[in-house]
DNA sequence: CGTTTTTCCGTAAACGTTTACGAGAACACA
DNA sequence: TGTGTTCTCGTAAACGTTTACGGAAAAACG
């Protein structure tokens, strides 16, 4: 037995209750309540008074369980290892726009936290078994990513934030071209004159680290200059792995003149390593941030980078959840949306 | 009509099932699957392996109906006003903890997001309303919080990270001694030979600002300092305020010579604004944070500051909730629990 | 006025669980 | 053998909804 609510709770009125005050039935009640057609004007609007004086509202396990639905959509969040003290700010402006969208169609947004570590196999499972919610959002795709496969496998409808090459085009994703940002990171850092650039990225599988990278090597190739493997380094994806890695590329002879960073958390980091190496970024190394948030902004000096509209990205996926599954999408039929939006660099003072 | 499971997943069997594929009732299944006495070893076992087999899981809705409980616990998370780009990333450790204490009782933490702005009420209410969680966790406390109010009226089992004023000592709540910590950053300014010091506190009436302001006058006081009313500015609690208000405190004659920021994100803001007026923090100004996070280790220079064991607040929270729980609390019945924790400086570069 | 259509509403089943109740079988005891 | 107890299980109701179905009353039509 576990938690009811309190006796003195006034807000546990049924449809029961409403029809018993009314003296009608329970089933015009209802359909007076989710507005059908065959209610009387006069009756419905009587039900609907009764409903706000009785403080009427819907019990959401029984309405998921005879509608087989519960209204509620769930973003899998997942603290990474390493994360023991500061976790990802990155997610906040975007669940604010997920969930500002979801609720125009009724929709709830819950989140699920999962245990550091596990990368979420196992909360999905539980998420998905046990029907709490109709879909799913997920985050931090890596190239070959299990949790797709799991749920494209199963037929549960999801929607992700990055790219995969997990699950073909069968579900929406909305992705940011960190191709073309490591590239233009790298055509910039050389339009200024630099020959030696250091790439640091987070470690993992993660998707974008290897879309980063690649536009890294392609510019690089395209200006002449030669890959250097010991100017890339991979670590944790926050502050204590920037810090720990980026000494790495700092080799003692030919060091790197530009270091991108593959997102702030590292960037921040990375610069404490760099000052506490006697280097000023910005005076003595160029930095560039391939994904920023205001932090870099505020950071002295402020480091150049991309900055991801964050808020749009999370409204327009659940655009794009939505329009993916029949029950939801409109009488043109449900339809897979796959984009990926460009990314503006915002020049600073860090390069 | 809304979305349903495809009906490829693999994942749909019910006790009904489980009942048919082993030629028993449902209710013994139902009774060997949740330990009862009255069930034979025996068919337990088979009711078991059938259970593993046919890969069942409880329908959630299901269960939440019969029982009246839904198994899981609500953390309110709400973007601040001012919140477009950037969230608050404090929570995530504290949100890791208190998921693995709860599911150490077989519950689960979903997180409501709310619109920015209406400060939870319409949400909470919603979550109250339609039965979605056992209980609410609650953050940001305010002096005054008529979401407290609101909780105790309804009679509606909840918890708050942070002390109110509000709903006298009915529910649990785990705080931080801010008071303390203010004060004890006067007394390592005054001992540094400061006697200028500065305030500057999140807008808005969340308590922690107020007790953080309520030690800082009484050191000062203890010192024979008198309080000067220019030297203490309110802001929006991110990056964005810390900006913006710390040269109201930068008076031209007679200004500080150190500063106590409430929390990180105002203290990266504000040293931003200082190394604009060519002021450096560590050398030129004091800087001490109340709420540190790794982001002012990374600094430069580190900041000295205070830091609040997130993960254990979560843990420790989620187990005075429970205790706090009729149907939760053990043989020796429900007890609230209200606790205050220490907070430790630690001395770092910025003082 | 008789017939057909429309409007409105009540009845009851169903969603997947849990659990109170009772019944049959097995066993113990005198 | 008769009575009482224990073990095990099936039956059925209940949780709060939604909705297919049918029927009564009203309206429309000839």
């Amino acid at each position: 037995m576990l938690a009811r609510l309190g006796e003195n709770c006034p807000l546990a009125s049924s449809i029961h209750d409403l029809a018993r005050h009314l003296n009608i039935s329970i089933g015009t009640v209802s359909r007076a309540l989710n507005g059908r057609a065959d209610v009387n004007a006069d009756t419905r609007q009587r039900v609907l008074d009764a409903a706000k004086k009785l403080n009427y509202s819907p019990n959401q396990s029984g309405r998921s369980l005879r509608r087989g639905a519960t209204h509620s959509i769930a973003f899998m969040l997942q603290p990474h290892p390493g994360d023991q003290e500061y976790g990802e700010p990155f997610f906040i402006p975007f669940l604010t726009g997920l969930q500002a969208k979801l609720a125009e169609s009724g929709l709830d947004l819950i989140v699920v936290m999962g245990a550091p570590g596990d990368y979420q196999q196992e909360r999905l499972r539980r998420v998905v078994e046990t029907r709490r919610a109709d879909a799913v959002v997920l985050a931090w795709t890596r190239r070959e990513d299990e949790r797709i496969d799991y749920l494209t496998q199963a037929g549960f409808p999801f929607a992700t934030l990055g790219r995969s090459r997990s699950g073909g085009d069968a579900y929406p994703s909305l992705d940011l071209d960190f191709e073309k940002a490591g590239a233009d990171a790298v055509d910039r850092l050389v339009a200024r004159g630099h020959r030696r650039i250091a790439a640091i990225r987070p470690s993992l599988d993660l998707n974008f680290g290897y879309l980063f990278l690649t536009g890294y090597r392609k510019a690089l190739r395209r200006h002449g200059i030669e890959f250097d493997p010991e100017l890339v380094a991979d670590g944790f994806i926050n502050e204590a792995g920037g810090y720990a890695v980026t000494p790495e590329v700092m080799r003692p002879k030919d060091p790197p003149t530009a270091i991108i960073f593959n997102n702030d958390a590292m960037a921040l980091g990375g610069c404490k390593a760099l000052a506490e190496m006697g280097i000023r970024p910005g005076h003595d190394i160029a930095v560039i941030v391939i994904v920023d948030t205001p932090l870099c902004r505020y950071f002295s000096p402020a480091l150049t980078g991309f900055r991801p509209p964050l808020e749009p990205m999370g409204r327009r996926l659940a655009e794009m959840l939505l329009a993916s599954i029949p029950a939801f999408a409109g009488p043109e039929g449900a339809r897979i949306i796959r984009e990926v939006w460009p990314l503006e660099l915002i020049a600073r003072d860090s390069d």
